[in-house]
DNA sequence: TTCAACAAACTTTTT
DNA sequence: GTTTGTTGAA
């Protein structure tokens, strides 16, 4: 590995690899190598600065990142292997399991996701009597917990009143929410960070411990940590402070997650003394996409400044589309690909919302094109393999009732609404948790047999909890028919959801014990079979395309209202980071980028008229072409129309008759321009397509 | 208790 | 246009 180790490297790369002690700043751009100088950096700690790969934590933000590093980590030196990578959730995660007893965590405790803490919140409404949707407070809550406030922080911000509730309402929805959590032994998703944070800031011992398995830290995707994952990263690394925060301002896109790229940008500022590196050299994309890229994200103030430089010379211009609607459009899309030909993995198509996915899809099947939808409805986010995982979680943890009414009548087993609202009138009246009261309700119950047969399927179930996850789940299979119970329940499509039922089952042989299945789970929005997406055309929002690439590149829906979104229009932050959003879709083409937007689009069913994204407008014309393979070109749209005053003279611009030129004077709406072998030009802005060259 | 028919709410993005 | 929840009959 020696000097071949960094042989392969740029400059740039390689001094952010030789980097030794200390804090560092790694501004990485797109495509410019990014993951592979994290890669080296650590095999070059390891082979030549004598440390060990126990004292290495590599955090990135998703799964897929994760394995991708230690997928490239393997092989590359010895020991890569006990290098701790993992995502921040996965990390604190991993501290609460071996600690969390310090900070009062019951040792089963389980991860809610995003519909258990909708339905937990929904029981508090309900036992508060009152009627406002889960939906707003559950944004708030998680804002609050990202940030790592309490509630009461965050009230102030709000007004009076707030998705129908008074404020001292809300406060009293959010306590009880968390009351509730802890009774029944679970943490949400924000629960997870918040917790392990308060364990190293109270926890000398255990900061002491983690810190020794952190000695070098390198935090990737930096622009993208909030408030509770910057304090966890800063007092990890605040012993000897060597962290490398690899990351890029220009693509930080999850604000709404309270992420906040002030985190990037003051770098230097909270941590003294430290060096930055800047990978600007772009192994990407070609420089006609390049050049259309940096357009884009030039108009953004809230950045480190930076400009891509592209390897890839020349390349196909970037095509823009006009369809009449969101179907002409997807159409255009299926029919691209089907000229360009296979194999097809090497096409994505990117859009800002799930709901587009749906129409793209089915112009590509009614072609026979295979696609992958990543996200959407995640794989453990489908009905029957949540009800197999409420079974388990109920199994380990009795107090998790949100699990337990998911499954008390899944399936069918005479268990209606009018017993549940019995028991839990039990329980509240003893203070049990309501799998206790589901024990002691038979006097109350005019038919206690179907409870009867539950609890000991429970108890079963329990002693099952312990050994292997495969076990488990075929026992649970067998006990509850679940299968006939799906042919029952969806005669349509039960054969798929059987195949899932059992792609649970495979995913489970895996796991060492069903309490890391369930883990793993918690944290992991779907698994893709390997060799899944292979011959298939990729279907992603641009929130999911961040750190992938593709040859060809259709970015779809580069409407206002949609990209940018509507909701985002309102502060200045909003727009920028909807900017970034559309810098991250164009740069994650290769050698082809199409862009396309429909004159009109549904919304709930019904039709709206749109405009082209002003996004387009500002990158201007001479970037990208009109592409139409169904009609004559039309007028170009946007209408290209520099301001009086785009241009003071020096610049270069083309004109579509008189070629290129250069700008000798400009007053106001008039400009002078001195074209090659035509002569001096006066020219009105309002009239003439003059571009910038 | 269960199932079918209807109404309404929904869509920004996700570890 | 789709999904989720509510209502009423068997």
């Amino acid at each position: 590995m020696d000097e071949a180790l960094l042989s392969s490297l740029n400059e740039a790369q390689r001094q952010a690899v030789l980097h030794f002690q200390g804090p560092a700043l790694v501004v990485a751009g797109a495509g410019s190598g990014k993951t592979r100088t994290v890669v080296h950096r650590v095999a070059y700690l390891i082979a030549h600065r004598g440390v060990f790969p126990t004292e290495i934590l590599a955090v990135t933000f998703t799964n897929k990142a994760t394995e991708e590093m230690r997928e490239r980590l393997k092989g590359m030196v010895k020991g890569a292997g006990e290098v701790w990578v993992s995502t921040f959730h996965a990390a604190a995660l991993r501290i609460l399991r071996v600690y969390g007893e310090r900070v009062g965590l019951k040792p089963g405790f389980v991860v809610y996701d995003e519909d258990d803490q909708t339905a937990l919140l929904k029981e508090v409404l309900k036992e508060l009597g009152l009627s406002a949707k889960p939906g707003p407070i559950k944004s708030l809550l998680d804002r609050a917990k990202n940030r790592g406030e309490a509630p009461e922080a965050l009230l102030s911000e709000l007004p009076e009143y707030y998705a129908g509730l008074s404020r001292g309402r809300l406060l009293d929805v959010l306590r009880r929410y968390q009351e509730a959590l802890a009774a029944q032994g679970a943490l949400d998703f924000g629960d997870i960070l918040l917790y392990a944070l308060r364990l190293l800031e109270e926890d000398q011992e255990v900061l002491k411990r983690v810190r020794k398995r952190a000695r070098f830290i390198h935090v990737d995707e930096y622009q993208d940590t909030n408030p509770v994952q910057y304090r966890f990263t800063k007092l990890l690394a605040g012993g000897e402070a060597n962290l490398m925060a690899v990351g890029d301002p220009d693509q930080g896109i999850y604000s709404f997650r309270a992420a906040d790229i002030k985190n990037i940008l003051q770098f230097t500022e909270d941590f003294p003394g430290a060096r930055v590196y800047r990978l600007e050299e772009n192994y990407r994309s070609t420089e006609a996409i390049l050049r259309f890229a940096n357009a884009v994200i030039v108009r953004n103030a809230l950045r480190l400044e930076k400009t891509l430089r592209p390897v890839k010379g020349g390349g196909e211009p970037v095509r823009l589309f006009r369809a009449r609607d969101a179907r002409e459009e997807a159409r255009f899309v299926a029919e691209e690909i089907l000229r360009l030909g296979p194999p097809f993995d090497r096409f994505a198509v990117l859009y800002r919302t799930n709901a587009q996915s749906r129409l793209l899809e089915q112009a590509l099947a009614s072609r026979g094109v295979g696609a992958r939808v990543v996200g959407g409805v995640g794989f453990f986010e489908r009905a029957e393999v949540k009800d197999l995982l409420a079974y388990a979680r109920l199994a380990l943890n009795p107090l998790d009732s949100v699990s337990l009414k998911r499954i008390l009548n899944t399936p069918p087993r005479g268990i209606g609404p009018a017993t549940v609202e019995k028991v839990a009138r039990l329980a509240q009246e003893k203070g049990l948790p309501l799998f206790e009261a589901l024990k002691e309700a038979e006097g109350v119950l005019p038919r206690p047999e179907p409870v009867r047969h539950f609890v000991a399927l429970m108890e079963e179930l329990m002693d099952l909890a312990f050994g292997p996850a495969e076990a488990f789940f075929r026992h649970l299979l067998l006990a509850t028919d679940y299968p006939a119970y799906l042919k029952e329940a969806y005669p349509e499509d039960h054969e798929d959801r059987l195949e899932n039922v059992e792609e649970l089952l495979r995913a489970a042989k895996e796991a060492e014990s069903l309490m890391e299945f369930l883990d793993k789970v918690a944290l992991t929005a779907r698994a893709e079979e390997p060799g899944e997406a292979e011959g298939k055309v990729s279907l992603m929002t641009l929130h999911n395309a961040k750190g992938l690439e593709f040859p060809v590149v259709f970015l779809v829906g580069v409407e206002e209202g949609l990209l940018p979104h509507r909701n985002s229009l309102n502060t200045l932050e909003g727009l920028e980071e909807e900017r970034r959003l559309f810098y991250v879709g164009v740069t994650r083409a290769q050698e082809r980028l199409y862009l396309s937007y429909a004159e009109e689009r549904e919304v709930y069913g019904r039709t709206e008229a749109s405009r082209p994204s002003r996004f387009l407008e500002e990158v201007g014309e001479g970037l990208y072409q009109v592409y139409d393979p169904y009609r004559n070109p039309g007028p170009i749209p946007p209408p290209h129309r520099p301001k009086p005053g785009a241009y003071k003279g020096g610049e270069k611009v083309v004109h579509p008759r008189f070629g290129p030129g250069v700008v000798v004077a400009a007053a106001g709406d008039e400009v002078t321009v001195h074209f090659e072998g035509v002569g001096l030009k006066r020219l009105s802005l309002k009239y003439a397509d003059l571009r910038p060259a």
